[in-house]
DNA sequence: CTTGACCCTGACGTGGCGTCAGGCTGTTGC
DNA sequence: GCAACAGCCTGACGCCACGTCAGGGTCAAG
């Protein structure tokens, strides 16, 4: 059985334009092309078009989609798993959105008005799809993803709930003690990163203070982590980086 | 109170090119400039940004963002009645996802393959989200629509005095009820919830039974909103929450 | 009075296609 | 046996919603 783009391009719900560019960037290209020309694609370019279509639903930019499905250690199986608790994310996330509106609406026939950080909350410390999607790329072969996903799998909406606002209370901590001036290898510094360190633990994976360290390494090499505290707090990043290192090495 | 373009870029979530984007396409304006020019934001332009990013969330484009924004006729409440639906059309949709992707899993677990019909359903028939916008101007034609559109988007002062007659009668008997000593799971509680929750679904919006028991839960866990029905009687947001959350029970 | 974070306005770049333009192919109907 | 028309092809340019410098002004703390 094969198809043409037209074909296809009715099947998947895209445009003709949106297969010739895939074709193009060579995301999904057709096995086979007639002597005139033509595409012809079949079923293992349907496939891939499928899970195409699914991350790119998800957020992701094309060209990462290529190199996930590039990637010749991940079976379809995995990807199935990963785009499964990315959509779970979105449901979550989603719901979040409308009970915020719901809110909203309450608090207005009640002639209540919400804080500002109220009303973007649930537009606010939203890290995005990809950002999950890397992090497995990074840590999916390790013992310690594999556990962070069975603990997170099981949790439920309070579950999270009370996690982030665990962690949220050790960040503002953290923020606190950098405005106040606390140095950061101090020990009321090094505390919090031991503090931090056990969250982890208890709540994802096993985080020994190695692990830990290179983790705080991580908050100021890779852009994204250092964004998510910078938000927080400017210098937070660098700040939580060296606590988190001091400690580790008051450990060792 | 106001806001600079970096303040409210971090309370949002956006970042300053963004909002000077907004501001160069005259989407969201800062209602003033300060001597040296830096933008002010006040508490309206929040309000505007706030509906605009949910607006650009569900996948409108900003053109059609601000034709909605500025349409006169259209009030707070009409746009947060229409994004609650948009968002409960994703729910929907994610929910369907999430389904494809568990049956694609179960599948291959069995070693059955899908028929190509079968795995784009979910892609194929979707329409994107501005669709729902013009399927609500579809259903604008229909009597029942346009109708309960323009009583609430309408809404003559007297139209409202009765509606908060109506919610007060019922805040009333609430409290009658717990000063009456009647459990707050019983028949007759639970009788007034329903009562409840079709004046809010009559009035405002469609209201399920799910939902209204998440506005349950949020009457004891919102200080406002408790602050709200203890001025009525003490005890009250506690009773009305469980009589709510027990009507829920009961439909469901 | 300097430093460093923050603000301003251009101006160009980018991703993911949409939208012609100009031309070839393949099937159906007469 | 050929016309007509739907469908395919490859450029090439356009567009939206910003990202990303560049070059320069502003302001509060020390």
């Amino acid at each position: 059985m094969s198809w043409t783009v037209g074909e296809l391009a009715r099947l998947a719900g895209v445009t003709v334009r949106t297969l010739h560019h895939y074709d193009r960037i060579g995301l999904v290209r057709p096995s086979e092309r007639t002597s005139a020309g033509y595409r012809s694609y079949d079923a293992r370019d349907l496939d891939r078009l499928q899970q195409v279509l699914l991350y790119r639903e998800l957020g992701f930019p094309l060209e990462e989609v290529a190199t996930l499905l590039d990637d010749p250690d991940a079976d379809p199986a995995a990807h199935l798993r990963r785009q499964h608790r990315l959509l779970r994310d979105r449901l979550e996330r989603t719901s979040a959105m409308v009970a915020a509106v719901e809110k909203e609406m309450e608090a207005r026939q009640m002639g209540i008005s919400l804080t500002p950080e109220e009303r973007f909350e649930v537009f606010g410390d939203w890290l995005p799809e990809e950002y999950a999607g890397e992090a497995e790329e990074r840590w999916g072969d390790t013992e310690a993803w594999a556990q962070s996903q069975r603990r997170t799998a099981a949790m439920s909406k309070e579950d999270w709930l009370r996690v982030k606002a665990e962690s949220d209370d050790v960040e503002r901590r953290f923020a606190a003690a950098l405005a106040g001036g606390v140095p950061a290898d101090s020990v009321a510094a090094m505390d919090l990163a031991e503090e931090h360190r056990q969250q982890i633990s208890r709540h994802f994976y096993d985080c020994s203070p190695e692990v830990h360290g290179g983790l705080g390494r991580m908050y100021v090499e890779d852009e994204r982590f250092t964004a998510y505290y910078e938000r927080i707090a400017p210098g937070l990043a660098q700040y939580v980086s060296s606590a988190v290192q001091a400690n580790a090495a008051r450990q060792g």
